[in-house]
DNA sequence: TTGCGCTGTTAAAAAACGTTAACCCGCTCA
DNA sequence: TGAGCGGGTTAACGTTTTTTAACAGCGCAA
């Protein structure tokens, strides 16, 4: 059986949210309903989601400036944008952060779930997010396992090392962006917490080592980034 | 596999930008779209490129003058130019900033595909922009791991003394802009980095010393000329 | 030629990172 | 209930990278 597509739907007009869950969900996707962008912005970083659909105003973070802290690390899952207003100038600003589409309220539920499977066909999410083994250089990594297979015995990975691993891994050759990433894994970008990174960062150049061709390079003052020789 | 070519498309019209973005993608390239030009030429700084699409009128920065400041830096990267307008004047300011070519909508999308193809052929970026090994008169020198194989062992250069060498090396026997690589490099061009970028010539200066061809030269008020004699 | 801004160079200070080990805290199980 | 364990954080110390300071020399315009 085909696995249903995760989508993380973030709308703050409770009523609409609600509607919008339900009609999805009776279209067989697996919606999570976010009713600020906060919130929504930490269940993206927990969960894993095949699609976004965010509303444009929201309180405490706005639907572009998430998609933003979105696009920090992941390029590629698509977002649409919902809002209720017909200015230019917001359209402009939401594609720039590299929205797919974009819908003016009042829009039939039709209408969305057009554009949802138009986009998915184009871009293909299935194939991309669902095979849930990686590689390394040479070493295997399952992310939803938590497993690194090294020379010898799988080795299981703890939470963090998991997390980080993961945004190294399908970020790599790009820099991973250190208060992003931050953010995304300990939920605040504090000096401490940057300093837990920096120890887990060690772990894992032990972990990668007995693979030569596998770097992890420090960007100074930007980040890291994982390259494969 | 082959890689695709990463192109950066700077387009205001949402519906044109995506419709072309769209396009060259099914065509297999890799496309980043920017709706204005001051978000394309930070998009431009930050990532690799083999192609740029400007359109010509856009907000913030048109696309000559986009075009100008990437060529500050860059000189060989193709530079297609779109535009609403068919004034020649257009035309003659586009070649002059170093256009391959131009576009004057509306144009058919099998058109700009077959000139950008065209170019791709005579100009030859794929080997170019691909092999990720370079020579600075005897020295190899590899950017992407940042390794600068001097006598002896190979030197590991620091993220600065990477960039900078890098944009030499890009540019040799042409002026470094000293504000436009400041702007590049350290984000702000202020007197604190214009001196710290003194300190890194000074740097690179001395691990480029071994080979007394090469020769890292002031031009007095305007910036640094990397000649291999 | 003289003065001032620009560059060359070295050294010191500051920030960022690398690594190891100690520590803390919640959980489990004898 | 309290010893042990696993996961994570904090501390401590060392190293590397970058910035700032200081001083010396150079180059161009008035």
């Amino acid at each position: 059986m085909e696995k249903k597509l995760a989508i993380l739907l973030a709308e703050d007009d409770i009523n609409l949210g609600q509607l919008l869950a339900t009609y999805l969900r009776s279209k067989n996707y697996d919606v999570t309903l976010a009713t600020d962008g906060q919130q929504a912005l930490e269940t993206f970083n927990k969960g894993k989601f095949d699609f976004c659909i965010f509303d444009v105003m929201m309180p405490k973070l706005d639907g572009f400036s998430l998609a933003k802290e979105v696009r920090e690390l992941d390029k590629k899952t698509p977002i649409i944008f919902l809002t209720a207003k017909d200015q230019n100038e917001d359209k402009l600003e939401g594609f720039a952060t590299g929205a797919d589409d974009y819908l003016t309220k009042p829009f039939s539920m039709d209408e969305l779930l057009a554009r949802i499977t138009a986009i998915i066909r184009r871009t293909g999410v299935v194939e991309s997010n669902e095979s849930g083994e990686l590689y390394v250089g040479k070493i295997k990594y399952e992310p939803e396992l938590r497993l690194l297979h090294t020379a010898g015995e799988p080795k299981k990975l703890t939470t963090k090392e998991n997390q980080l691993l993961e945004l190294l891994v399908k970020n790599q050759n790009e820099v991973l962006d250190r208060q992003a990433t931050l953010r995304a894994v300990w939920g605040d970008d504090n000096y401490f917490n940057g300093r837990s990174m920096d120890v887990y960062i060690a772990k894992l150049r032990k972990l990668l080592k007995e693979d030569p061709s596998i770097e992890i390079m420090n960007i100074h003052g930007k980040g890291f980034k994982l390259v494969i020789k």
